[in-house]
DNA sequence: ACACAACACTTGTACATACAAATATAAATA
DNA sequence: TATTTATATTTGTATGTACAAGTGTTGTGT
């Protein structure tokens, strides 16, 4: 479907402007289905991401700051984002002692087990748009993007 | 900037996945890029998105529905923004006589004098991104998008 | 040692989203 | 006509975002 299709334009529109609501368009698209992925363990996308994240430290903790560095959204609220996860007892929370403004956050072992079971399904998920694209579309489309961002 | 150091991923990620981040991301960048826009006129980008919609109309009232097939994001709660817009003055809302089950929402003077007022800026944001690349790979670009998103 | 700036994180407020349930009106059907 | 169904919109609750202000801890300069 155009973007044009999408938002009912009727009056012709620039290609700047279709080229950003088109980027705006199929990003939301990614995300609502990934929200479909999510919701039967319900966890929230962002509080996938950090979940993710603490995964990836392999057994090292990591400060709040670390978790917001590497998230993608980087104005998310990552203490009330981890409050959410401690509720559900995803993630570990204490103050590290060498530098007591910091907090050292862990994943669970439950955390982890949930992780296991979605990844098949989030593998599926990020599959499922590539999957009308070739390798060096795809890899097209990855430098288009990162040209687009640098202005 | 690439996506890998966005996220300071240090492992290797699939094609597919790196996709997906990276369009996740642009997104993000073009959001804050424009609430940067709106800011100063204390407007959301959702409220904007609904005005620019009502001028479209070209002084034919909207209803409800009508706003929200246009809109980008296809789940905003359509009420709530107009009654923030209502609240500035922005728009005015009545019952339909024709079908009381639905509203008539119009942009008010003032409301056109904003998107007025911010047109110049709107249309800068959209082409700051665009500028790094040639009309074909945008147009690429967009090909690619659309692509992607039909799976 | 003391004052002060810098850092790491939390909290408050307003706004927006996601989803389900509720309300009101119109259309369809028996 | 009465009942049911569909349509259009609103409301409630939980979650997340944006931005500024607040709290506690550490580092720096005198």
């Amino acid at each position: 479907m155009k973007i044009e299709d999408v938002i009912k334009s009727t009056t012709a529109m620039s290609l700047s402007k279709k080229t950003l609501l088109n980027i705006m368009y199929t990003q939301n698209i990614i995300a609502e289905s990934f929200n479909e992925v999510l919701k039967q363990h319900d966890l929230s996308s962002e509080q996938f991401n950090v979940l993710r994240i603490l995964r990836g430290q392999k057994g090292q903790p990591a400060n709040m700051c670390v978790i917001q560095e590497r998230m993608i959204a980087k104005t998310s609220n990552t203490t009330r984002l981890v409050d959410k996860l401690l509720l559900k007892g995803l993630v570990t929370r204490r103050i590290c002692e060498e530098n007591r403004r910091k907090m050292e956050i862990l994943i669970t072992e439950r955390g982890l087990e949930l992780l296991k079971a979605l990844d098949p399904n989030v593998e599926k998920h990020e599959e499922k748009f590539s999957n009308n694209l070739t390798q060096s579309q795809l890899e097209e489309l990855n430098i288009l993007l990162e040209k687009y961002r640098t202005f």
